[in-house]
DNA sequence: ACCCCGATCGTA
DNA sequence: ACGATCGGGGTT
């Protein structure tokens, strides 16, 4: 299953969002099948922690495509971000969920949950997922059924269908390995 | 120095 | 429906 590299992850956030569902993100000796990410989209994007222009916490968004972006949020947990697009325009996809295939009985149902299960923290911001073996993505073969919905916990930008997941029918299905339906 | 609030989650 | 918990960012 070859590694997924720089270029999946410097093209239009959309597509990168949409496209990271189903591929397989390991790390810490875990892996994930993701079912749940969500874009975010430049400073035009009124929801992108980069609307107001480039601080300390977002500059990593600004930097290579593929670098990770991690934040504490609500004072306990750790959100997951990989940057996306050219250097220099921020941008990145927030991975809100996913399944460990070996490890059904876990609901990874939530962008805390996934960073707490796999034990990322702010340690791996700026972390390299094209380069390091820390934390990188598969390119998997699981061709899995996505919905469009507007993203979750914001504000604003709800008008845009930005969140992209896949439907709980499913996800149920998954946990049936070998199934061939999605394969 | 102070105040506000958030890309959440678990419990009630 | 609500509280936990804290760092970033804006304001005084």
């Amino acid at each position: 299953m070859p590694k997924i590299t720089q270029s999946f992850f410097a093209r239009p956030t959309l597509i990168v969002a949409k496209l990271l569902i189903g591929k397989e993100l390991v790390c810490n000796n875990k892996s994930v099948i993701i079912t749940e990410t969500e874009a975010y989209v430049g400073e035009g994007d009124p929801a992108c922690h980069a609307a107001k222009g480039r601080t300390k916490r977002n500059d990593v968004m600004f930097g290579e495509a593929g670098l990770v972006y991690v934040y504490l949020i609500y004072g306990m947990y750790y959100c997951l971000n990989i940057v996306t697009e050219e250097g220099g325009y921020p941008a990145a996809v927030l991975i809100r969920g996913g399944v460990d295939l070996g490890n059904i009985s876990q609901k990874l149902d939530g962008p805390g949950k996934l960073c707490r299960y796999l034990n990322i923290d702010k340690n791996y911001n700026y972390l390299d997922c094209t380069s390091s073996p820390e934390l990188f993505f598969n390119d998997s073969n699981y061709k899995l059924p996505v919905n469009q919905t507007p993203r979750i916990g914001i504000s604003q930008g709800l008008d845009k269908l930005w969140r992209y997941v896949v439907p709980k029918e499913a996800l149920s299905e998954i946990a049936i390995l070998g199934n061939k339906k999605y394969v």
